[in-house]
DNA sequence: ACCGTGACGTGTC
DNA sequence: TGACACGCCACGG
């Protein structure tokens, strides 16, 4: 397995319950140097239960991978569970919700 | 080696 | 504002 994917699948275990993050975020914390890096290593993710991919979205809260998962509705379902409201695939609040992997610097 | 593809993001019009 | 174009870069066919 890649290094930066393991890193992006190990930042994804850091974000803590009940928040989330976007795929630029991770890209620009590791330099991946593309946003589509990120996203690309969450889809290898699939299929990992350790790893907490429903708390990654794009930039305007949108749950863009809800179709990787088992079902479509799962990454929905797994973000209701942690107290994440979501509408419209998208994820309510998500200003307030956004976490970005360089608090872990502060 | 070339090309299409993708869980993205930013800049333009 | 919203739709669109373009840059991004690793992978599989």
């Amino acid at each position: 397995m890649a290094r930066y994917i393991e890193d992006v699948h190990d930042v994804a275990r850091l974000i803590p319950k009940g928040r989330v993050t976007n795929y630029g975020a991770i890209a620009d914390f590791l330099t991946l140097g593309s946003a589509r890096m990120a996203g690309w290593a969450m889809n290898k993710a699939h299929g990992d239960e350790t790893i907490p991919a429903h708390r990654v979205v794009n930039r305007k809260g949108e749950l863009s991978g809800r179709n990787s998962f088992a079902t479509p509705t799962l990454m929905q379902e797994l973000l209701e569970a942690e107290g994440v409201e979501i509408s419209a695939s998208k994820v309510v609040n998500f200003k307030e919700l956004f976490w970005s992997p360089t608090e872990l610097l502060k």
